[in-house]
Parts: C-alpha cells; sequence; structure tokens
DNA sequence: CTTACAATTGTAAGCGGTTACAAAAGATAA
DNA sequence: TTATCTTTTGTAACCGCTTACAATTGTAAG
C-alpha cells in the first residue's frame, strides 16, 4: 500500500494524501476526512525512506560506541535516547568493541545512511582515519558529538569530566592515608581518559613528591581480565604497592577480583581507589571509594549538544567542550589497617 | 555527491556507475577503475536510503527492549549487534522503558521504517496493541523474534528460558534448606516472565507442602526501588520470611540493598535465592545463589533466529520457540545459621 | 568482409514520497 | 453578475539510486 493507492481510492490525488499526512497545505475538512478513513482501513504507514529521499532528511542518529556491556555506556545511551525519544529522533546503534576496523566500517555507513547526526566515544584519540571520517561527517553537515573520549587535533563538540583531575583526587588521597607504594592499572593510552586518568596520577605523585616506579604501572586496556591479571603481577613483587588505583569499572571488577582471590580485604590489608562508580557495590555497602560521575547526564548532554547543532540555522564555528563534573566518594577503601606494609 | 555527478564526470551513464558500485552487469575493467577513482577522489558515498527506495530492502532491524541499563538486556544486545555486525545489518535502537505507549509507537516507527526484521522484548503479555502491530509488521513481510518475554495467542518466533523451573529450582533449594517461610518479591504480573516465575515459586511451595501466605508475596516491577521498600515491608512483618526469592537481577539488588541496610547477613541471618547472575557479586565472591542464563547468547539466538527467517525462501509456518538453558548456582545465600528463626 | 554472439554501455522507467506551480472551485465585494 | 481574492486540488518534476531493455561495440568464426 502506497499514497498513490491510497489517492485512487478516495479519489483524489497523491498531493492530496500526502497534505493531510504532513498537516501541511490546505485540504477541505471532508476531503481529510475521507483519506484519514482509507490509511485507516487500510492500514496505511507512509514509507519513512521514500519521504526521507525526497525531503533529503532522516531523523536517525548515529550512536557509536565501545561497549555496550559497560554500565557506563549503558548510561550514556539511555542518556541519549531519553532526549531522542522527547525529540521525535530515533537511534541506529553501533557497537565497536574497541575494534579500529568496525568503527571505521560504521562512520561510513552513518555516511551512506545519511544520518543526521552522530554521537561516538571514539576507540582511539589519535585514529587518522577515523578522525578522517569525522570530519567528513561534520562537512556533510552531519554534527558530531564526542563522549567521554576526546579526540585530538580537530574541532568538534563533545562532553566529557575531567579525568586528569578525577585521578589526582584518587590517588591524591590514597596518598593522605600515608600510602608510599601505589600502584596503578591502567586504561588504555590510545584513549584520552585512558592517558588523563594516567597524568592525574603522575600528577598527584609528584606533587606528593613519591617516585614513580614502573613496576608498579600495569598496561590496562579497560576490561575485567586483563585488570585481574596485573592485579595478581602488582601483588606477586617482591615489594608490591600498599595501594592501586583502578582507571575505570572494569578495571576495578578486575582488580578486586583478583584481590578477593588473594584474600586481601580493602580498606584493610590493601586500599583501593576505583574511577566510576559500581553501582551493587553501593547498594550492599561494600566500601569502595571511587570517582564517580553521571553516565545518564553524559548521555542527555551529548543529545542536547546535537540538537542545539541541528537547530542552528548558520554554522558557529565556536566548538563546545562541555566539562561534567565528577566527585570522589571516600568509603573507607583508600584506607589500610595492617601495620607492616605502609 | 550523487551517481550522476560521478557518471559525468567519468563520462558514463549513471547505470554504469552503479553498476561498479554494486559489482553487477558487467563493466569493462579500464572503465571500473575510472569511476572507481572518481568515487575515491570525490569521497563519494552511495545514498543508502536512496537504495533502500529504489531496490525496497533495508539492512536495518529492529531492537526494541524494556530497559538498557539492566545488564541482562545490555548482554542480549551485545550478543544481537554482534551476529548483526558480522552478517551486515545495523541495529536501530529503541528503549522503551517500560512504558507501552512508547513501545507502541516504536512499532509503528518499525512499519514506516520499513525495517528488516523485529527483535522485542514486549513489556506484556498480553497487550492487545502490540500484538496488533506485531502481527502487521509479519503481515508485511517483517520477522519478529521475541527475546525473554513471550507474548499470547499469537505465532511469533522467540528464544526465552524456562522461568517456570527455574524459580521452581530456586525456591526448592530454599525449602531443602529447611525453610518453611519463604518470600518473593514478584515481577510484573504483565510479564510473561514475571508470572512465570511466580508460579515456579508457587509450584515449589506446594510440592512442599507448604502455606503459600499472601502476605509473603510482593508485587513488584522488576525495578530496584520498588524491591528495595518490598523487602523492607516483608521483614517488617510480624511473622517476617527466612528467605526470600527475587524475580530478576535489579529485584535482587533491592533486595540486597535493604538486607544491608537492615544488617542482616544473607547465608546467616537470612537467606536469598535470586534470578539472574549479578557479576561483580560473583567477581568479589560475595555468596548470593543464583538461577543464571546466558544474556549474550540469547541475543545471539534471537539474531540467529532472525537471519533464518529472512533467508527462508517460502514462508514456513512452524514457528520456533526457542528455551535456552539456566542453571542454579548455589553459593551459600541459601543457607541460614540462626537458630531461632526457622 | 560478413555474421553471430558476447561484452559493454546507455536509456528511461520506476521506488514512494514531497512540493512548486498551475488550475479549478468558492467566497466576497462591488 | 463580474472581478478579485482565497481555498482547494491536481500536475509533474524531483530526491538518488536500480534495473529491464535496447543499443552499441568488440570479437571470433565463416
Amino acid at each position: 500500500m502506497n499514497i498513490k493507492e491510497i489517492a485512487e481510492i478516495v479519489g483524489v490525488s497523491s498531493a492530496t494524501v500526502s497534505r493531510v499526512i504532513n498537516n501541511s497545505g490546505s485540504v477541505k475538512e471532508e476531503t481529510r476526512q475521507k483519506v484519514l478513513a482509507a490509511i485507516e482501513k487500510y492500514n496505511y504507514v507512509p514509507s519513512q525512506v521514500a519521504r526521507s529521499l525526497s525531503t533529503n532528511d532522516t531523523s536517525i542518529i548515529g550512536v557509536i560506541i565501545p561497549d555496550i556491556e559497560n554500565p557506563f555506556f549503558s548510561g550514556v545511551i539511555r542518556g541519549i535516547s531519553e532526549v531522542a525519544e522527547q525529540n521525535k529522533y530515533n537511534i541506529m546503534f553501533f557497537g565497536t568493541n574497541e575494534t579500529p576496523s568496525i568503527e571505521h566500517s560504521y562512520l561510513q555507513i552513518a555516511l551512506a545512511e545519511r544520518l543526521k547526526g552522530v554521537i561516538i566515544t571514539p576507540i582511539s584519540e589519535n585514529d587518522k582515519h577515523t578522525r578522517d571520517m569525522l570530519i567528513r561527517l561534520k562537512q556533510a553537515g552531519v554534527p558530531v558529538v564526542l563522549v567521554d573520549r576526546d579526540i585530538s587535533d580537530v574541532e568538534i563538540d563533545g562532553v566529557f569530566i575531567d579525568n586528569k583531575a578525577g585521578a589526582y583526587q584518587g590517588v591524591n588521597a590514597l596518598i593522605d592515608e600515608g600510602h608510599r607504594k601505589i600502584g596503578i592499572i591502567k586504561g588504555p593510552s590510545r584513549s584520552k581518559p585512558g592517558r588523563d586518568r594516567f597524568l592525574g596520577y603522575l600528577k598527584a605523585m609528584e606533587d606528593g613528591e613519591l617516585m614513580v616506579r614502573d613496576e608498579y604501572i600495569a598496561k590496562g586496556n579497560f576490561k575485567i581480565d586483563m585488570a585481574y591479571e596485573r592485579t595478581k603481577e602488582l601483588l606477586s613483587l617482591d615489594d608490591p604497592p600498599t595501594a592501586i588505583f583502578t582507571s575505570n569499572n572494569f578495571t576495578t571488577i578486575g582488580c578486586l577480583k583478583a584481590l578477593t582471590e588473594l584474600d586481601l580485604t580493602i580498606g584493610k590489608d590493601i586500599s583501593v581507589i576505583g574511577f566510576d562508580e559500581i553501582q551493587i557495590l553501593k547498594d550492599i555497602d561494600y566500601k569502595l571509594s571511587v570517582i564517580e560521575r553521571d553516565a545518564i547526564l553524559q548521555g542527555r548532554e551529548a543529545m542536547n549538544i546535537l540538537l542545539a547543532r541541528l537547530e542552528e540555522t548558520e554554522r558557529t564555528d565556536k566548538y563546545i567542550k562541555k566539562i561534567l563534573p565528577h566527585r570522589i566518594i571516600l568509603r573507607g577503601s583508600e584506607k589500610i589497617r595492617t601495620t607492616n606494609n605502609i
């Protein structure tokens, strides 16, 4: 069933049917009713794809995210989708699984699908291909908003937090507790948050006049398994750290898993502060200190920026890097009670 | 930049350009190269929307899910998106947030967007509007696959688990530990899993020759807050239950939150078995007994069924209700050590 | 050098809508 | 009644691609 068939049935032209569908132009009330009746009767649903082609406009925005299983990102998507729903936009979802080639092909698809806008957490800060594609999108008039991970050398809107400051506060809290041997499970250094959080660690160490020891710096990839292994390695050092800073929620979980296995209690045998709140642990009063931020808000804000871009008539050159708040929540895991280790 | 412009630049017809893009028909190698060069040079990306209109075919499948923040559903989406990616399908994501009217409008959009298929976890088992829309989709040749929640009176493929059996096992494990006063935080009864899990509870109680007490049956909605409140209510009864069965992951969390607040330890002061594994608790060796199932697998299987439907030439009438395995994992929280209560 | 057939390319009609413009029909005022 | 303005409706081009069919060119055999 298409518009022409409906038109024929009612005995009008397709232009008239189009008018009643879109509430545009003027249509006699009687005609309108007849058309609506036919649409209803035949369950006619206008093709959005034909419409898109004709108007050269879609209502679909692309959301490109590394890992939907990470609660932070599902929160972001939740925020995006709330605002999108309220504004009649639909979401095309892409999960890159931290794989650059997949990210690239999704960006290509965004171009091909003529998406209205793109919200992306890019895998890497310096991926040339990704950067080029994002520029092409912008040039094609498709606004792009970064979430959580910034990209260098390019003028793109985004919403982030101050990762360096957050990590600094976390590590600093450990130092305040008297720790001098502080390890870190890093995130991937190709990502801005991974690097910035590490920089925050370094800065805090420096300000605390503590030596940064290479063997205390564990390379991670924001994944549970890797953090688990690295933690075990850190603790099997001859002179292991007394405190560990973990770079994101999954890293924290992997770390806690290892500690649990080694029968070490946080806040007692060893100290831990992690980036990202872990909701369930809070609910069961598991005393983990964290750097917390609002994922849903971050998603909402990203979508709001996108909406603003879509509404602006003339392209403003000023681009927005919005920094959302974070806060440190100390629950005791930054402390330590063993006397022989510190 | 469109196909005609490329054609002009190269000095061929748009048909020829189309042929090289699609690797269809035959094109002289020399021509092909010239066309490819122009495409490359001008960064031409064929419009997927024009293509869709022309071929009357898209590669977009709709995924309609209640709550992306629930790890079970993000797992499902992960599974779907993996298989989709491998098969060159894209995902249009819709989060209903358990709101029927939103679900309805999303189904309408699925129709309008001419989606290739739909995977949905419907909010309710008996929503007439939703059922009608799903039937319309099927009639329009759009395969539909249900995930996790079945719908009554309609022949639609789906992948589920045996909720009743799962709940039965859980409650039964509690009974085996000697519990006679077992409460349940129900899920929403409009949903099949909510009802089935409750039925499993009833059956286990019946088989255990235990009295089902109304005040032990707490209505829930699969949300944390509600479960939290209900748990507190259960425990403030004059004769509170000694064990609680919780109907899904969020329900379990809400329950644990209340227990924590009341300073009750599971496996000691009170017993709990919950539906759904909670990964992080497992990692930190928090002894929670659960009914576990594989969310990613469920997503993969749903997408596989959809793919099969899309590939079948003639419409088979046999529809598939796939039941995936679940298993009970006892970690001690089904036990109780207080002597005065049981 | 034809002829016959295969390979290559072009023409033009869709796909299902929207919309500028023109035409027709009504309404109002003189 | 006529002229004028408004409202309603229709015509047809267009959005950017695909594809059936026709036309052209190339090639090998006769």
